[in-house]
DNA sequence: TACTGTTTGATAACAATTATCCGCCAATGT
DNA sequence: ACATTGGCGGATAATTGTTATCAAACAGTA
């Protein structure tokens, strides 16, 4: 197994490259942001990584922070847990179902509970780890938006 | 097929014996929010909501169209699509894998892609949808909270 | 009909995110 | 190495989505 250390350096290599082919400025925020966010496997949030980095910048902004996480989404060297996390979306389907999701308009739209297999786990979930319910969503372009591609 | 109307005559008939039984107030504004609510399966936003009820009732607030929708979520007679549409989530992870969520405290953690059988779709997806990924969301209660309870 | 606790509507407050603007720095060419 | 320049960072105002506050109006009950 890698240590975290040589995934780390792999990955910031790997971003490095990835600035030179975008033409972005490697600069030392922007790569300390981005290996603060790689690193983390909790899903934080902008907040929670503008206080990480400002361990190692004091004087970084939080604006920066932003700017930065909303280039890397752009660059697909991250990705968002959830589309929809600009406003509250309702559902009054209370009965297992699924989602379309739409990457371009934002629409979700429903797969009933039986339009999918049941769900299999093979590994272990983490221990103690009490499951409720599923479901699956199905991420792509609405007929709409990829006509419209 | 049950019409529209005789579904949401139900649905209007369950909300009046869910507000008895809580001991709320079955006031016109807060039927006229669930109804609408309850007849989209377009997954509105509050605000989409707000201008629905407003053709009904002209003066309504938008502060009551959030309270109760708050209500509604409580009550579980609606449900939210994500529980992460506070703030942003980011998730350095760029591979397929799926995720175990918190209700409690929204906390996320990995599924590996791999620790899930492949998802089978029975039935036909919404014409003309390109689907490009699928994710698998468990929800539930983490360790920490599961013991809490 | 009168009473009491909710609910409503208007609006202030708050939180998350984005826009603006200016000084500065990284990348490129010389 | 140096100068040039377009992008970048920092401070902060503005915007958006949501919640809190509070007086007046209303629903449920006697």
């Amino acid at each position: 197994m890698a240590s975290s250390k040589a995934v780390q350096a792999h990955l910031v290599a790997a971003f490095r490259d990835e600035c030179r082919r975008r033409g972005l400025a490697s600069t030392h925020q922007r790569e300390v942001i981005y290996r603060v966010a790689a690193s983390r496997i909790d899903h934080p949030t902008p907040e929670a990584i503008y206080d990480l980095v400002k361990r190692e910048i004091p004087s970084v902004s939080l604006a920066t922070v932003y700017k930065n996480l909303n280039i890397f989404l752009e660059a697909g060297l991250l990705r968002e847990v959830t589309m929809h996390h600009g406003s509250l979306r309702l559902d009054p389907n209370t009965h297992p179902h699924h989602h379309l999701v739409c990457e371009r308009c934002k629409s979700i739209a429903d797969l009933p509970g039986e339009g999918v297999e049941p769900v299999r786990i093979r590994s272990k979930l983490p221990k103690g780890f009490r499951v409720e319910r599923y479901s699956v969503e199905f991420t792509g372009l609405c007929p709409k938006c990829a006509q419209r591609q």
